[in-house]
DNA sequence: GTGAAAGCGCTAACAC
DNA sequence: GTGTTAGCGCTTTCAC
């Protein structure tokens, strides 16, 4: 122990220790009274009569550790109960391991299997020890670079855009010209940084109008979300795809804008009806639209499967307990939300931006009925 | 401007810019080739030929700042796209603007009320300028001390426990020794730096039962959660309450113990039939079995709330939208989220833990029929 | 294989 | 009202 050590040594037993004592392998500390200092690499140095940097490089397992050295340095970490302190070692570092997850501020009830995601991309990036730091967006006066700052603020090594933004929102913008990883939900950007995992809407829109067409419906209304989002156009491709490969009429198969909520859904329901009284089949572009209309059409005498067949999208969890069963496109929510956290730690670890887009699947619930 | 300053100043032009112009009151910056440098303090500090310190006073809203300098500075910072560097702030403090919010790591099905919540806590954090920062915590295998570890990675200046655990989980026990600020949700874990809200589940059982009652309803069963949660024991003590006080017998009051999941409801649901044919009403301990119990029931012809009268309990968003709207125990989760975050700044601020009880409400779906 | 020393960007105590 | 200085706890050269 040098003297520079050695007395730098009796500062910190008086600051963080009355007696330290080792006897029959047993540690034993004794904390001032009041708070607990917390234990830094400094004390633990000390306990070891080792260097700061020793010590740092035992703990993080770099080479040039004798290895008996560093047994004794994670001894004497566990025993004094060491943490890192996580905010010196990103300040040195000058990256962190957060990652932030980008909601919007108003999307609740709208998008509630954005929330099947999470505990998901969380568990994913924990198991890499990284952590998902929350961030809400404005759906409305975002400025431009707002994305930038939130990056920069804490280094966070990327970002996870969990919430579906209409597509003339400005982040989109912020997104193309960042040079932070990032991946995108639903929707087709694309750049080096930054990576986006979707599923083929056309294809999930055209599976289930297929559906209700294999089961012998030849008139069917497509309830459709706000003109203003990706997902929504191509679901009405989707759906045209299948109309016209049955040769089904556009008179025959009206399409209603409506905005993915459980009530919207039901207007817009009510609306068509009344419009097209003879319509047989409804396809809703997401399950909340499906359960608002079947709830209130239920209460006016109109019973799905019954009089009318109604099929949703987005397969939310619930739908397997609606009465019936909801008939929907399901989204493999568990697996996109794995898949987007190591899409981001692929891009983090240097790889480039890429596109990966699943299928989705058909889950065949009571709510269709043959005719 | 003192020599040193200028000396390192051309070091710093050096490094980041390759031209710093001021003309006709814009400031032109030219970053040097490839990644773009963060801008610190230091570069703002350069600019305003000002030394550092009074630079962060001027930042910071301290006082014994000229307002001219202070203006000339945020004029700087915001021409030059400053962002404060977090972690330096925070090692430097010794404490951070985070807040763990700490998850179980599978209770995604069992609980989809809780992320009900997470937007409005979420929310309410930030306006304060706090952010969250997502812990999953292991249901089984959690060892003493982990939550403290925790909070000390990151110096987070607090913790919201969003899910329920088992009563004999020992995080619990960790919170009692603990001394940073927490809130927990539906326990009544309550010391100096706990703070705790949940609703009042006795009565929101009471409620419960009280209206099926009220509906004409004396065989009702209960459809319990697991034993080992808080919540199911004082929920079973309001629906005993108020049939004790209708005089209804134990026999036409049969409770099981399910697991709050879909499934398990239906299963529950029909076992409770099968053994007491003459029930005409379950009151469910939330409203996921509920629904389960609902839609398989009607497969098999018996319909609420024609044969069957159902009450569940959450008021998950999504009932107002089953068929037929679900009866329920509407917790407002929205006020518990602002609550809870509400809770834990006043711990922040030195405050001492308090419970806070919040009434729940009574929707009148028409799941139930009076009889 | 280990130690000394510099420095990440910031705050705060102390000069002046 | 402003500048100087000493760290916060850590990583990372560079010596030895």
């Amino acid at each position: 122990m040098t003297s520079k050590l050695r007395e730098r040594s009796r500062k910190i037993h008086c600051k963080k220790f009355t007696f330290v004592i080792y006897s029959n392998q047993k540690l034993q500390t004794f904390p001032k009274l009041g708070e607990i200092m917390k234990i830094s690499l400094k004390d633990v140095a000390l306990h070891c009569n080792l260097s700061i940097s020793t010590v740092s490089r035992a703990l993080n397992g770099d080479y040039g550790v004798k290895n008996k050295t560093r047994v004794q340095v994670l001894e004497a970490a566990n025993a004094l109960g060491y943490v890192p302190n996580l905010a010196a070692k990103e300040l040195v570092r000058q990256k962190s391991e957060l990652i932030g997850i980008l909601l919007e501020d108003s999307d609740f009830e709208a998008r509630p299997a954005f929330f099947e995601l999470l505990p998901y991309i969380n568990k994913t990036l924990a198991s890499y020890n990284y952590r998902a730091i929350i961030y809400t967006i404005r759906s409305h006066n975002y400025s431009r670079g707002e994305l930038n700052d939130i990056l920069n603020f804490r280094n966070l090594s990327g970002c996870i855009l969990l919430s579906v933004f209409r597509a003339d929102h400005p982040i989109y913008e912020d997104l193309k010209e960042m040079n932070h990883p990032a991946v995108v939900l639903e929707s087709s950007t694309l750049t080096r940084f930054c990576s986006n995992i979707n599923t083929d809407e056309n294809m999930g829109a055209y599976m289930a109008t297929r559906y209700l067409i294999d089961c012998g419906h030849r008139r069917i209304g497509f309830v459709n979300g706000p003109e203003c989002f990706e997902i929504s156009r191509e679901r009405l491709e989707g759906f045209r795809r299948a109309t016209e490969e049955a040769h089904l009429t556009v008179e025959d198969t009206p399409v209603f804008w409506s905005d993915y909520t459980g009530n919207g859904g039901n207007e817009s329901a009510h609306q068509l009806l009344h419009l097209n009284p003879t319509i047989t089949a409804i396809f809703f572009a997401n399950d909340l639209m499906a359960m608002g209309a079947i709830s209130s059409l239920a209460e006016k005498g109109v019973l799905v499967p019954e009089h009318l067949s109604v099929i949703g999208y987005d397969g939310l969890f619930v739908g397997k307990y609606y009465n019936p069963p909801l008939a929907s496109i399901v989204i493999d929510n568990p697996a996109i939300g794995i898949k987007a956290a190591e899409m981001l730690l692929e891009l983090i670890n240097g790889g480039s931006g890429k596109t990966i887009r699943l299928t989705p699947s058909l889950f065949k619930g009571n709510s269709v009925k043959p005719i």
